[in-house]
DNA sequence: TTGACACATTCCTTCATCGGCATATAATCC
DNA sequence: GGATTATATGCCGATGAAGGAATGTGTCAA
């Protein structure tokens, strides 16, 4: 069985560098494929295959204008990742308390 | 060029499911490989893959104890991904605030 | 409608992955 | 030492990712 489709969730699409690149690029404000591929240095296709797989996560959200097509961060769709991540930070919190607990009855 | 490779990074590193699995189980405690593969129900030999990469990152730490060797989470090697994913929750936060404010104005 | 601009998609090649099975290493006990 | 338990590694096959180059689609302007 191979890695799984980098599209099947949230994870697997930020797996790659660049798309978190594109991602905090396009967190704080709408974005045209020409202005990512102008910042990030990157092919254009390279771009657009990247915007598609977070599209397709719905890590971004796409709008057309005239001929440009404007791309936004989905910061909703960064939950699962949230929550993970926040997991294991109050486990470190805690076990920071413990140590602290520990050091001060010492 | 390929995708890249697993233990490249934290990032792609947990993009397995099994692997965050993994990870959210040794969280809480030291547990053997055998306590693994039973509570996740997946193979030996994948089990000890996947740990394998986890190691290579530095999400796990191993100690040996007898025959069995002992995995536990190491919550610091997490940063990178906390970190990426807080900057996205602290634009959320100010984006609801922006709401919040558009509605109290109107 | 023809041409230019902005993006998207396809084809191709090159790998690394994941699971399963078999086998190797390591530690313990008799 | 030999057997057993616990874990690691090696080999295999199938699948899909990623970059580059070329081409396709879509929109506007004259």
């Amino acid at each position: 069985m191979p890695r799984a489709a980098t599209t099947s969730d949230v994870f697997n699409a930020i797996a790659e560098p660049r798309r978190r690149d594109i991602l905090s690029f396009l967190a704080l404000e709408e974005r045209s494929v020409g202005d990512i591929v102008s910042a990030l240095s990157l092919g254009q296709p390279s771009v657009s295959k990247h915007l598609r797989v977070l599209k397709d996560v719905g890590l971004v959200q796409a709008r057309r204008d005239g001929r440009q097509m404007l791309y936004r961060t989905n910061l909703d769709a960064m939950k699962p990742l949230h929550e993970f991540a926040e997991t294991f930070q109050q486990m470190w919190r805690r076990q920071l308390k413990r140590i602290k607990v520990r050091a001060e009855g010492m």
